[in-house]
DNA sequence: ACCTGAACACCGTTCAAGT
DNA sequence: ACCTGAACACCGTTCAAGT
C-alpha cells in the first residue's frame, strides 16, 4: 500500500549511505598540503579554515581534530616550505657571496609562494625545517668570522630583511598588473616633483631615484649593506 | 475615548524624536581619533569599522561618508601618528647619532601606539606628515655624504627595520605579561639546548646568545649593523 | 550631503551529538 | 578517536531609504 518505493534508480538509503566519506582520510599532513595549495592559488586573504575544509569536501569543524588553530596552520605551512630553501655548505673564503646566496635562495622561495613573507611575518620557524634552517645559517655566519651574538642576530636580521622586501613583491610569474603597479610608481613620481621645491627640496630633487630602484636592485643594494656591516664585526679566524 | 495618551513622563514622540543626535558631529578627524584611541587602548585586532562607529554611538555604515574604507582609515591614523616622529636638524658631523637619534624616536613611536608597526606594514606614507617626515629623513642621510639613489634606498631600508624590530615589542608600560615572554625564551633556550649535538653544533652551542638579547639591544646593534654599511657608501663632502 | 537599518557574504572557534 | 551540523559572536561593505 505504501508508495514509498516508487522513487527509483538511486541506491536506496538503507544499502549504501548516500554520501561517500571524503576521497583522503583528513590528516594534518593533507590539511597542510591544501592549505599551502589555497595559499599559492589565491593568497593569504582567502585562506580561510572554512576555505580549506571546503577544499577537502568537510565542514571546518573537522579540521580542528588535526590543528590547534589557524595560527598553528600557518605555523605548519611555513614550516613546510622552508625546507626548499638552499643553505651553502660555508667555505670561509665566499662568505659574503655566500650569505647573499642564502638570501636570494630565501626570497625566491618566498617569491614562488604567494603572500608566504605575510605568513612569516611574526613567526618564530621552530619546525623541523625551521630549526635545520637556522642550524646552518649559524654555521654560515660563524664561518665569516662573526661573534657569536653578532651571528645569533644576524640571523634574525637578514631573515627580517628579506621578509621585509618580499612583502609586495609580484607573485610568481601570473596574473600580476605590473602596468598598474608602474602607474602607481609614476603618480608618486609626480606627485612629489610637484611638491613645492622651497619647502621639500629634497624630495623634488630625488623624486627619481625615489621612485626609480625596482625590486631586483633594492634587494642587491640591501643586501651588500648589511653585509658590509655584518662583516666590520667579523674576528680574524 | 482612546487610550494613546496615557503613558506620561517621556517626552511624546511628535515633540521631539527620542534619541538625539550623536554627541560630536561625525567627522574624518573625530573617526580617526577614534580608531586611534581603540588601536591605543586595546590594539589592532580590536579595531574594526564596527567598533570605532559603536564607540561613536552609529552604526559601521555612517563612516563610510568620510572615509572610503577600512584600509584608508589605518592610512590615515598612520600618517596621524607620524607627526609623533622627532627628526633632528642636519649636523653632518654627528651625521652616525642623528640617524640613530631619528631610528630611536621611531621606534619610541611605534611602541607608544599599540600595534602601530603592524599597521605601517605594507604602507607608503604619502599623507603630510609621511611627507614631510620623508623630506627631513632624506635631509638627514644625504649630508652623511649618501648618494641620492643610496639614500633614497636607505630611507626604506631604516623604516622597514624599526618596524620589524618593534613588530613584537611589548606594548607601553601596561598589561603586557613580561613573565610569560620570559617562560617563552627560556623554553626556546631549553629546547636548543635539548638538539643532539651531532647534527645541531651551532644551535647547542650558541643557545645562549641566541635567546638572551633584549629587545634594547637588538635594536642598537641592528642600527649600527645598518649605519656602518650605509657610511661605506658615504662620499666626501 | 549626510546618516541609517538591514542585509550580504563572509570569518574562527566551540560544542553537543553522532559513529 | 574522529568527524559533523549547528550555532555563537563576530567581520567589511553595500544599498535603498530616509532627513
Amino acid at each position: 500500500m505504501e508508495a514509498r518505493v516508487t522513487q527509483a534508480i538511486p541506491t536506496p538509503p538503507w544499502q549504501t549511505p548516500p554520501k561517500p566519506p571524503p576521497r583522503q582520510p583528513l590528516s594534518q599532513e593533507l590539511i597542510v598540503t591544501t592549505a599551502l595549495r589555497v595559499l599559492d592559488a589565491e593568497g593569504l586573504d582567502a585562506l580561510s579554515m572554512r576555505r580549506v575544509a571546503q577544499e577537502l569536501q568537510t565542514g571546518p569543524a573537522s579540521l580542528y581534530a588535526h590543528v590547534a588553530n589557524k595560527d598553528e596552520l600557518l605555523d605548519l605551512v611555513y614550516d613546510r616550505v622552508l625546507a626548499e630553501v638552499d643553505i651553502p655548505e660555508p667555505d670561509p673564503a665566499r662568505w659574503a657571496e655566500q650569505v647573499k646566496e642564502m638570501l636570494r635562495s630565501l626570497r625566491q622561495v618566498f617569491r614562488s609562494h604567494r603572500d608566504l613573507a605575510r605568513v612569516s611575518l611574526s613567526r618564530i620557524p621552530l619546525g623541523t625545517n625551521g630549526v635545520a634552517g637556522m642550524e646552518r645559517t649559524m654555521a654560515l655566519l660563524r664561518a665569516g668570522g662573526l661573534p657569536d651574538d653578532i651571528a645569533a642576530y644576524a640571523g634574525d636580521l637578514v631573515t627580517s630583511f628579506v621578509t621585509t622586501e618580499t612583502l609586495d613583491d609580484a607573485f610568481p610569474g601570473d596574473g600580476v598588473d605590473t602596468s598598474a603597479v608602474q602607474a602607481y610608481v609614476a603618480q608618486i613620481h609626480d606627485y612629489l616633483t610637484s611638491l613645492p621645491p622651497d619647502r621639500f627640496p629634497n624630495l623634488t630633487q630625488m623624486a627619481g631615484p625615489i621612485t626609480s630602484l625596482d625590486s631586483e636592485r633594492r634587494f642587491e643594494l640591501g643586501m651588500e649593506i648589511i653585509v658590509r656591516g655584518l662583516s666590520t664585526y667579523a674576528e680574524p679566524a
